[in-house]
DNA sequence: TTGATTAAAAATCTCGAGATTTAAGGGAAA
DNA sequence: TTTCCCTTAAATCTCGAGATTTTTAATCAA
């Protein structure tokens, strides 16, 4: 009866921390990534009786699971009313790419002015790794082109060592990358992400803080811009606050 | 059956928000408050079936209140093995230091450039109040002062509007009182708070904004530096991980 | 005395079932 | 037709009780 469930999501996603071993955490880290990749929309009530069938567990462990996420700001709860899947806005996101570039440029320069060689090799190599997907990017190579986006990200600051201003751009990353989800559909969307990234990567390599500063101000600008003049264009519109628990969304995947 | 809880402290200090109406949400910012004022310490073990006593509520209840804390970072979650307050160092206290000044006295900045009339009002009317009761100190008057303290500082932030700032700013503060806390009964601590708080308030009036930084800049470091002194000089050492539930500092107050 | 093995005890994690609150639907009166 | 109220239904909030895991204690051998 000790089963090591092993073929399971979330624990590789995770890495098999110490914590994940809870179906709290596993429950936690699902919802999560359901809602930063879209599969559970904004404004979508989250009914714990009908979700509990999706991910297996009690309704008292998804609640924990749920509670979690309001502290992480994805999750609203509304009084005595439940849960929802907070809502999304242009003002937020500028607001969100507003403080993330302030702190975010400020740890890349300290990144670069501290990082040494290990930092350097190991930027190398999560940009090749991840030049070798780009340009053509087939549907099939999605995921591990995001996998891969993320660790180029994370070894562009892992220079410098503070570990709570990781965990404050963790958490707005977070909220950006819901964002970047709905831009990602767009005309135009993915465009220039590899010129951008590889701007990044020179500048940073040959220790030009203020230019490998401009270039990531661009790329995160980007999203933002974009999404601006989709809005304004009229191409999409943000929900506003739809009632149903949108299962169709939520693909086995 | 309906009695409306109403000499309750945790709906006062919340502002009775539609949120706060549950036991969780009660429970959760009770637990809170016991962590930053330091009635619960540092590395303390949160053991459900006692706790449960002191608040109130069912072991459910304050299940769903300690994982929530676990996000704000000040619960630490342990595999299977329950929740322990989170852990106090000097190296954290200097790295949140060092985030919090670099969004803080943007923030600043930002408040003293685009805050009107009425954000001056605002800041002088806290000022005023907080002014009235400082210099000595009486320990009667201690929680009143706290609450006026935290008036001021959020009045001086208040000019600029970014709802995600004031977010994290909290977040980071939150902590930084914890080690305030610590550092209140050692000596000289409470030498010139007064004067450094006329001293930013008077800057932003007159609205030098690189006056003001600096002089908020001080008063903030003073906290770490007070901390790293006493640590050098022997004076108090940190907790390392106490296995006891310190219900004796759980004063009724 | 020290160390390892085993058994008991405590605490945690998980779940489902009542009690309350909120939302929805139908009918009567204005 | 609109508004109000009452009844019904659904969902949430709260709680206590098993199932697992961890910790503690005791026993026995070296």
């Amino acid at each position: 009866m000790k089963l090591p469930l092993d073929t399971d999501e979330a624990v590789a996603v995770d890495g098999g921390t110490a914590a994940s071993r809870t179906l709290i955490e596993r429950a936690y880290a699902q919802l999560r990534n359901d809602i930063i990749e879209g599969r559970l929309l904004p404004g979508d009530k989250l009914r714990v009786e009908h979700l509990k069938l999706h991910y297996g567990v009690g309704a008292g462990t998804l609640r924990e699971a749920i509670t979690r996420l309001v502290s992480d700001a994805l999750v609203t709860a509304e009084g005595q009313r439940g849960f929802r899947v907070t809502m999304i806005t242009l003002e937020e996101l500028e607001d969100i790419t507003r403080l993330r570039l302030h702190i975010e440029l400020e740890a890349l320069r300290q990144s670069i002015r501290h990082g040494g060689a290990a930092w350097r090799e190991a930027l190398r190599q999560s940009y090749e790794a991840l030049s070798a997907l780009e340009q053509p990017i087939q549907r099939k190579h999605r995921p591990q082109w995001e996998a891969l986006n993320m660790r180029f990200h994370e070894a562009l600051l892992s220079g410098q060592q503070s570990p709570w201003t990781q965990k404050v751009l963790c958490l707005l990353s977070r909220h950006s990358e819901r964002y970047r989800r709905y831009t990602m559909g767009l005309p135009g969307a993915m465009r220039n992400v590899h010129s951008e990234h590889t701007a990044i990567f020179e500048a940073a390599m040959a220790g030009h803080e203020a230019r490998a500063a401009l270039a990531l101000e661009a790329h995160i600008r980007a999203t933002p811009d974009l999404l601006a003049q989709a809005l304004r264009s009229g191409v999409i519109t943000l929900p506003k606050g739809g009632d149903t628990c949108s299962h169709a969304n939520m693909a086995p995947e």
